[in-house]
DNA sequence: GCGACTTTGACAATCGTTTTCATTCTTGTC
DNA sequence: GACAAGAATGAAAACGATTGTCAAAGTCGC
């Protein structure tokens, strides 16, 4: 029973942008990859904790997944319609979330920025 | 059968931070209140699509509410222990993220952005 | 008081995610 | 090879938040 672990990043790893859990499961089925829907949970969160991939949750509570190029602290740029993803940096709202925190006496700041919008191939039908 | 609208309203009015629906709920009941799950979830919908509170997701997948004071577009300071929340703008942030959508040529573009740390309070125990 | 319309809430259904647990590998040792 | 011990797997059940259903209860204009 060799690792699932290859055959979920793989999944990732030729996707443009976020997937849910289920999403890839199906797709994995879809292709013929004998894995049960629990593994794939499984290996997305060990992959997420070991830092490979990054997670998010939709508006709608579901958490979806990306193989990121970088394993630098960044954020993204998702197309709501198609989910394409493009990573983006930041240094100045890193700089800025850590003052207000500071600011009003709070520790251990982090913080969460996404950005949202319709990309080109999207926005021109 | 007065509109339950203020009920709501209420319980979120006299709250430090962000409360979750079941949260909201159960102090309600507690405090005597007859009133429904269903029907919580309802107001709070409505007050959300309403502009008066302010819903976001946490980490776990959880809806929470808040009565912001202010109605304007702004961004949340949460301490991650007592939920104590601290409402804060960042005109930047907010040119940042329009700018680097464009950049890439996103249309309709908004954003998420959440501060989350370890109050005053909750830091020195 | 009466009918039309709205609001409510108990309950069931949904849906993504997590747990449980027996089965199936893998690996190291004889 | 054979075998025991431990890790990985996945089917099915459990879970928890949220939403849908629908009949009962309330409100309003008359």
């Amino acid at each position: 029973m060799s690792t699932r672990r290859e055959t979920v990043r793989q999944a990732l790893a030729t996707s443009e942008g976020f997937r849910s859990a289920q999403d890839i499961y199906a797709s994995l089925r879809a292709e013929g990859a004998k894995v049960g829907l629990t593994t794939v949970y499984r290996q997305l969160q060990a992959l997420t904790e070991s830092g490979e991939v990054d997670m998010l949750r939709t508006d709608d509570g579901e958490s979806v997944y990306r193989a990121c190029a970088t394993d630098q602290h960044h954020h993204h740029l998702v197309c709501r319609k198609c989910g394409r993803t493009v990573e983006v940096e930041g240094p100045a709202v890193e700089r800025w979330a850590e003052a207000v925190g500071l600011e009003h006496g709070f520790t251990d700041v982090t913080h969460t920025v996404e950005i949202f919008g319709t990309c080109g191939s999207c926005g021109q039908p």
